[in-house]
DNA sequence: AATAATCCTGACCGATTGGTCAGGTAAATA
DNA sequence: TATTTACCTGACCAATCGGTCAGGATTATT
């Protein structure tokens, strides 16, 4: 136990933080994932990451402070999976990518997209001041890329916004939903090859939807 | 107090009991959507109904009983938009209705469809036997429609289920992240004018994209 | 070896949870 | 009018909630 990875660069002591706040952070998502923040307790998180609650109370001062370390990590990981959107001259590429992206998100992250799921429906009672800043900043300049898409003719004449909501709404649905999907799969996890498939089928129908031939 | 509506078809007590579970079932369900079905305190749900509440333990024995209630009440109210993806020999026609049907449903009744999401995100615990018998059913039933579609050349070939998500994926995203959406909005709901564009643009690029033309 | 700093936790706190119950009030029935 | 039935609720219950705290254990520093 003392002798492992990161015990060894930063110390004894540094490396049991290490290891207790990553844990406590783990079986955080997984918690506010599936009962949402007020639903959540503190005492499942702290059983699920196998030490006492009062140990969980030693590293996050309340409930709330955990919660946002939670989607502040989530909230980053998103962030970085919206840079695949970038400036691109060919509205084909940019969008395909984005859009592997952000399914690829949804299949290794699923944890992440339904926190973030149940803040929003909850109003956003956390994280409101994100969705005002960043996100409305990110929005605005990326409707304003596929205005311009539209204007240069290389696109069909669509609402930005709503497109881009469809591209959320679809994506995050494989990670949000997918208990139905499993369900309806016979219970079966989609395969690799289902979720290329799903993946595909998503990107050509939006393509294809927005004007460009695939 | 005692002559209104159906107190005098059906008697003083009868009316009560009418009146005080339609407060109770549309309390609930403000709360079951917002909190989840772990997160969603009895004593919230019985406030915002106006009644103590043992009161409400008087309608409905358990939280459980409650929220099976709100639950059958937001699935019938689904399967009744269901019907509107009706076999039908033009797909156009009979997609336009579905997604019509849904963008409606989203806006009339949102509370009903952040409930749906909150159950699946975590994992059925309650309504798993529906998913398994009428939803699983209903879907086979349509993918097998569509793929007749596509057999008949009527339709692009895709994979019927991934169509099926993405029009509930997108169409619920409306209700679902719908304080997301009026945030991104300055922080005003969508109007009139908007939400018919968004059909629209919604109708659009999915008809499109299976390659219908509009 | 002595001291300081950090990690750890059982026991406890007041508040809230879902749910019960005795007993009261009001309406329907006889 | 008398009696049965249904509606109503303040007070209460054990269990759980988020959070605190005193004090022991371990590691780092001097």
């Amino acid at each position: 136990m003392s002798a492992r990875g990161a015990s060894i660069r930063n110390g004894h002591k540094a490396a049991i933080r290490e290891e207790n706040e990553k844990a406590i952070l783990e079986a955080a998502e997984e918690v506010f994932a599936e009962y949402g923040f007020s639903g959540a307790s503190t005492s499942r998180i702290a059983e699920r990451a196998g030490i006492p609650k009062a140990n969980l109370h030693y590293y996050f001062l309340t409930k709330e402070d955990l919660y946002r370390r939670v989607i502040d990590n989530i909230f980053n990981i998103w962030l970085e999976a919206a840079n695949s959107l970038d400036e691109s001259d060919d509205p084909g590429q940019a969008l395909t990518r984005y859009i592997h992206t952000k399914m690829d998100l949804s299949r290794s992250r699923p944890l992440g997209s339904k926190v973030w799921a149940n803040e929003i429906i909850q109003r956003a009672p956390i994280i409101q001041d994100y969705l005002e800043t960043t996100l409305r900043e990110w929005t605005a300049s990326r409707a304003g890329m596929i205005q311009r898409w539209i204007d240069e003719g290389k696109i069909l004449p669509i609402e930005p916004r709503y497109l881009l909501y469809m591209i959320w709404a679809t994506t995050q649905h494989y990670a949000d939903f997918g208990h139905q999907i499993t369900t309806l799969n016979d219970g079966r996890e989609l395969s690799d090859e289902q979720w290329e498939e799903a993946k595909r089928t998503v990107t050509e129908i939006i393509l294809r939807g927005i004007g460009i031939a695939s």
